[in-house]
DNA sequence: ACGACACGCTTTTAGACAGCATGTC
DNA sequence: CTAAAAGCGTGTCGT
């Protein structure tokens, strides 16, 4: 089809594509245009990785523009939304407006309300519904990209019931699900009373292969010599056979360790491949990369990057990601090898993609499990970069002829598995039940089962009464903790489920008069819109509640750190003993009920939740970055992750401080500043001052200033000798609101820090942290605030 | 007495959304 | 119910 036979998109935007070099549209962005894409008709599609889904979204969101109306485009990673805003930027040259609204980027209401497309992450669009965000009635096209994630055991049912909404606030809605392809498309498409459009057409050809011993076989029966030399790998001669091609490859390995030592050996394979301008780029890049943080992993990293080659997973900072993206997206990098992570995130074909584990460990099976048909085909999707390689190529490894054949069985021509709802878990359920209450989405309980039954649980599930008993149960935990309320009916626990599970829809609504109306107290919509778990809102608020007196930064830190909604670090063998030990001196500042020693899982999750504590407190007494990294053997990606998270928790445990009349807020909200900042206590009015942050902070209270007035008065040298760097001082003194912050002729002033200055009582970073690498058996009770490390 | 090395037992193992109000070294 | 590589401690042998 050709792009001008399009009717009903914005004057401009066919002129616009055809400058991007489109003309014609791909054989399912046709069919899809058939199915009333552009007519606002909803529709399923479900294609294969890069092949113009994004296109297909974009002629639905432009045509309901045309029309007047609103576009929503929701996406699952952050990244991804700051992705697709970029792309759709550029229809700002015909008048659409863009906007992009995740938890961590801008966000105005009335700012979105605005803007023609909206793009958001599923929870941000989950949360903007719970908050009444009133734009959202007047959209008429909603995109959800990757709606096969509806699979996901954890962010899934937060997908399914954020469609289920959006649809039910406007039932006239648009909804174009872009989804890989997946074993049952239909019933997606049948749940959304969307058209079916699914296909395998690539833009590119993909082939896909096993190499073994010599060779890859692809499975169109050809074959390509590719030598495994002497001791080398197999992906080592992969990689090595298409860099020679000039081409990039990208390689899926099973855990982060594995990805770093890849990278390492690939780096020597690609390195003899370089020219002079390309190492010289690729120091610059390194360098980028030794700048984003300290630790071990950014110097491995940069070490990699020096010689073409990259590793990627999660425990790098997002800052290190995108760096590696950028430039494998440049073809400076030649290869990266890579965990799970980068075939979910943003768009980084390369034109061989070599999965190397095929085999994950997996806690709930007990060891190793094989990944997912659909796992490997994202992976293997992205293969091949259109417009620039002839074709992508998809290799798996196998190690006998046996793998061989059953990997040809197992994933090359196997179909993906389907999608299936884990909305009835009973995690899931809590949070969106209340949510579901709080907005008003349902007043009764009937209500409440009949907004559910229009979720895809509902219409793939065969139980009747699984989701309604589950239901009850939630409802009481949620009324047991005066989230809400019930009123008359039979408002203890409800049976009906129970006798008779074939009870039809009909027979409920009968009994409408006679059900149970729910509300949500104030706690339980404070609960809501802070976006909490109810189970973290229960253990906090119960936490808060038992203190008798205030609580300590170590005790909230704990306290968070135990929540559903805070990933807890994993606690090594051995460490049971250490963090056990930990909790006999910490015993009394920790809050709320501890379990005995006895419940076994029980009390290793309160250790694990002490660790994560240890390590925010550890951070909020100034430890440096790459000792945090490597006393809890962490990645700087995964350090700034707690932060963030334990920001985010104690700004609610704030809000629910409030809430219930605690007398702990200022605690609260001291033991927050302080990981937010990473400082102690008295640098807190410090780091307010724009510029300032712990590094600086410390620096200057050494010489003697602590606050932003002294910064004011205090003679200009001593600023100036404890900050290195002019424009740097000069720009804090003017933040700091001083009359002439001008440091033209003045000479630094040394002050001698290494004595007993006033207010040293914290210690500084560099000596707190030698008692750590020392081991811990130096005289740790000298300093009365020493690292958590030193027990 | 001391160190290099081999062997075997133990340990470890992917990912990442959200409130609110503004800015690191 | 399933794996594999790195880390660690012990034992052996050679100097």
């Amino acid at each position: 089809m050709n792009l001008e036979e399009l009717s009903g998109l914005p004057p401009g935007a066919v002129s616009h594509f055809q400058a991007e070099g489109i003309e014609s549209l791909y054989p399912p962005q046709a069919e899809a245009v058939e199915a009333g894409a552009t007519d606002g008709d909803s529709l399923v599609a479900a294609v294969p990785t890069a092949s113009g889904k994004t296109m297909i979204a974009a002629l639905a969101m432009l045509s309901a523009i045309e029309r007047g109306g609103k576009a929503l485009y929701i996406v699952p990673l952050r990244a991804l939304a700051s992705e697709k805003k970029a792309e759709f930027e550029a229809y700002e040259e015909f008048g659409v407006s863009v906007g992009v609204t995740t938890g961590n980027y801008e966000s105005t209401d009335d700012w979105l309300a605005t803007r023609d497309i909206v793009v958001a992450t599923s929870e941000k669009v989950d949360s903007l519904v719970r908050n009444g965000a009133d734009w959202l009635s007047e959209l008429t096209c909603v995109v959800s990209d990757e709606v096969h994630l509806i699979d996901d055991r954890n962010r899934g049912p937060t997908l399914e019931v954020t469609l289920a909404k959006l649809r039910a606030l406007n039932p006239a809605l648009q909804v174009v699900a872009l989804s890989a392809t997946v074993g049952n498309a239909g019933e997606i498409a049948d749940w959304l009373d969307a058209e079916l459009v699914a296909s395998d057409w690539r833009p590119i050809d993909l082939q896909m292969g096993v190499h073994y011993g010599n060779a890859i076989s692809f499975d169109d029966g050809g074959k390509r010599e590719v030598p495994v030399d002497g001791s080398e790998s197999q992906e080592d001669a992969l990689v090595r056979d298409i860099v020679a091609e000039d081409a990039s490859a990208l390689v899926f390995v099973n855990s982060r360790r594995n990805a770093e030592a890849a990278a390492r050996r690939l780096a020597n394979v690609v390195a003899p491949e370089l020219d002079a301008d390309e190492q010289e780029a690729l120091e610059e890049l390194a360098d980028d990369i030794r700048d984003v943080s300290d630790s071990e992993t950014s110097t491995d990293l940069a070490a990699a990057v020096e010689k073409g080659a990259a590793f990627h997973h999660a425990g790098l900072a997002s800052e290190h990601r995108s760096l590696v993206e950028d430039a494998f997206r440049d073809r400076l990098l030649k290869v990266i090898s890579a965990t799970p992570t980068l075939a979910a995130g943003v768009n980084t074909p390369a034109r061989r993609v070599i999965v190397r584990d095929w085999r994950r460990f997996d806690p709930t099976a007990g060891g190793m499990a094989p990944l997912d048909v659909l796992e490997v085909h994202q992976m293997m999707g992205r293969a091949g970069r259109p417009g620039l390689d002839p074709y992508g190529e998809a290799v798996l490894l196998a190690k006998s002829h046996d793998e061989q054949d059953e990997l040809f069985d197992r994933y090359i021509w196997a179909d993906a598995e389907d999608v299936r709802s884990k909305l009835a878990a009973e995690p899931a359920l809590r949070t969106h039940v209340l949510a579901t209450i709080a907005s008003g989405f349902a007043r009764t309980r009937d209500g409440l089962l009949s907004f559910m039954n229009e979720t895809l649980y509902a219409s793939q599930t065969t139980e009747r009464g699984r989701l309604e008993s589950v239901t009850d149960t939630v409802l009481d935990y949620l009324e047991r903790n005066d989230f809400i309320e019930r009123e008359g009916g039979n408002s203890s626990t409800s049976q009906s489920a129970a006798d008779d599970p074939f009870t039809s829809a009909a027979d409920l609504a009968a009994e409408a008069d006679r059900d149970v109306e729910l509300r949500a107290t104030n706690l339980g919509h404070t609960v809501s819109r802070l976006y909490l778990d109810p189970m973290s809102a229960a253990e906090i608020v119960h936490g808060l509640e038992s203190a008798d007196a205030r609580p300590t930064a170590m005790g909230l830190y704990q306290l968070i750190a135990r929540t559903p909604d805070m990933y807890e670090l994993y606690l090594r063998s051995g460490e049971d003993d250490k963090y056990g030990q930990l909790y006999y001196e910490l015993e009394d500042e920790l809050l709320g009920d501890r379990p005995s020693e006895y419940e076994d899982d029980r009390f290793e999750d309160w250790l694990a939740a002490l660790k994560t504590g240890a390590l925010l407190k550890d951070w909020a007494d100034e430890m440096d970055e790459d000792r945090l990294t490597e006393r809890y053997s962490i990645g700087p990606g995964d350090l700034r992750g707690k932060v963030e998270t334990a920001e985010w928790l104690l700004g609610a445990a704030e809000t629910l401080a409030a809430e219930i009349e605690s007398d702990w807020s200022v605690a609260v909200r001291e033991a927050r500043a302080r990981v937010e900042h990473g400082v102690r206590e008295e640098l807190l009015e410090l780091v307010g001052v724009r510029g300032v942050g712990r590094k600086r902070a410390r620096q200057l209270y050494q010489v003697g200033i602590e606050t932003p007035a002294d910064l004011r008065t205090v003679d200009k040298g001593v600023v100036l000798g404890a900050l290195r760097g002019t424009k740097t001082a000069e720009n804090i003194l003017e933040n700091a609101g001083r009359e002439d912050p001008s440091m033209d002729g003045v000479t630094p002033v040394d002050v001698d820090h290494g004595a007993t200055q006033r207010g040293t009582d914290g210690g500084t970073t560099g000596s707190a942290s030698e008692h750590i690498g020392s081991g811990g058996e130096a005289d740790a009770d000298e300093e009365n605030q020493s690292s958590l490390g030193d027990f």
